[in-house]
DNA sequence: CAGGTAATGTAATAATATAACATAGGGTTG
DNA sequence: CAACCCTATGTTATATTATTACATTACCTG
């Protein structure tokens, strides 16, 4: 059923509950909903929450998707390209998709004006292909 | 000294106050931002600065940066194509560019996937010229 | 095991956004 | 013109998201 992989580094307590909570759902789950989910495990403070998806992001194992203000297991570990998500609005179901090539161009338009890249946020909404052929 | 256009509409006094304090700042503004400079003005109620900003939004004379909850003029009126924004690490200021080609180039990446897109949000974070070259 | 440092826990509060209802303005129609 | 309806705006309250500040615990090092 699930395809979602082991990380290579030993995960904490927290961040375990954490991800498993995030990989049990079918949509981004914001923080307060973690926290909820977590409530039985010890969870308290959102702040715990907040500190765990932070410590999960930088270790690349979760998105934050910014115009949702939610977050999102990575569809694979260790990858380096700018994650680009499409969003349905119908379900909410998010994907990640990587090109490293598009990613690329992107961050590259700016660089004309003299802009420096540093990291850049993709996000697409629209209807998925369940939803859209419903 | 400003390069800023009228609107093809008549804006209402709301709209107006509002987009005028957003002329101002040098920087996206948040809407208690824009709440605070207005009150002067009679503004008492975030809703009416979100409300506000939607209708200039829909207007395109605005856009929403979703990575800042924070608003900034359009650079220009009636442009179809999504824009690409470019943030400022340091200095805080956006820049918008549009690439029509690009901006198609990505919302089709997940067509492939039989998704549909409808909205685009594409913001890149780093160091704009000046700051770059300090 | 004493002392220091980093990680985590906890409480309080800040910042952002919306829901629900009240009021006012602007047409249309009798 | 007044009664009505419809839409826009005002206002209050509250929901949601995120962070600050401080306390406690765990862990390392000598």
């Amino acid at each position: 059923m699930s395809t979602h992989k082991k990380p290579d580094v030993e995960l904490t307590r927290n961040q375990s509950l954490v991800l498993n909570s995030l990989n049990k759902a079918q949509q981004p789950q914001g923080a307060y909903s973690l926290l909820d989910d977590l409530r039985d495990h010890g969870f308290k403070a959102p702040l715990q929450v907040y500190r765990t998806l932070d410590q999960l992001a930088e270790l690349g194992l979760v998105h934050r998707l910014e115009s949702l203000n939610a977050w999102t297991v990575c569809c694979a570990d260790n990858h380096r390209v700018t994650p680009i998500f499409a969003i349905c609005n119908d379900c909410g179901t998010v994907t990640e998709h990587l090109d490293e090539e598009l990613a690329d161009n992107i961050s590259a338009l700016p660089v004309s004006h003299g802009f420096v890249p540093n990291r850049s946020i993709i996000e697409i909404y629209g209807q998925c292909n369940s939803c859209a052929h419903r």
